[in-house]
DNA sequence: CTTGACCCTATAGCGTACTAGAGGGTCTAC
DNA sequence: GTAGACCCTCTAGTACGCTATAGGGTCAAG
């Protein structure tokens, strides 16, 4: 059985293992406060709790998510602040949404920069001569 | 008239005033190779030919579309080696616009990802039974 | 001849998210 | 009792594109 739980404490290796991050990863987390300091043996070895395995699957998908370490550490404070509901995470989660949305617009925007650059040149002739170049180095032409 | 064009040098204030850019990073650009090594007055002073703004400019503008200053300083280097095409150009635009493809499709990914987040939450309820936080903790569910 | 704006070099630091290495201790099995 | 895998701390380094600072020299006007 699994019943006396406080022996079943797993090594930082262990557990980066079964999270999928490196050790020195985990480190770095508990380091920046993403990650509470855990027991530690005598030998000064962390001793770490099964739980902490989901806590750091919870970094790594928020991150995925393009979460800055920094705004995954509010996400953990907004679960332990009492007043704290989980509108306030939905609107973490929408806020993320709409910045998402505006890197899209810019990318799209630069997404067609390109293509009137690469339609401007036919690809034959030399360097000196390429529209593109000459575009690019062009007279502020419209700056709005 | 301009008659005299090489007595009208500019210093790199003036440079960085007429191209939108800082002074250090006139500086920056110089010791990465972005920038040819400028004349200098006897005092040391940096003496650049008007041209140097639309180099400038060139920069921005590339960066602007997502070209890291190595691949500039590359786009540069099209320019002068002798056996380079216009299609070599267009290529590494085709190329930077292929790579913003990929991520926009990235971003589309999480973003329908967030969205999944948001829907799951009604926004009301304490943020210990917050189905965002649950899902960001959860089990791997689909690992492909 | 001094004031203030400008210029020079060189080095250090920022933010992000770690990785890599040095130099050392611990644990477990054989 | 020793080999090898593991753990510890601390510092430095990576990439990117600069910014900031220290400690000086130059230039033009008044």
């Amino acid at each position: 059985m699994t019943g006396n739980a406080s022996t079943q404490r797993l090594r930082i290796g262990e557990v980066a293992r079964r999270a999928g991050v490196s050790v020195q990863a985990i480190r770095f987390y508990e380091k920046e406060g993403l990650l509470p300091e855990p027991e530690r043996r005598p030998s000064g070895y962390r001793a770490y709790p099964e739980s902490v395995v989901r806590r750091l699957q919870f970094i790594r998908r928020a991150k995925d998510l393009g979460f800055s370490l920094r705004e995954i550490r509010e996400l953990f404070g907004l679960r332990v602040v009492p007043g704290c509901s989980c509108g306030d995470v939905k609107g973490r989660v929408i806020q993320k949404m709409a910045e998402v949305d505006q890197k899209i617009a810019a990318l799209e925007r630069i997404r067609s920069a390109l293509q009137s650059l690469a339609d401007s040149c036919s690809g034959v002739g030399p360097t000196s001569e390429c529209p593109i170049l000459d575009a690019l180095e062009g007279e502020e032409e419209a700056d709005a």
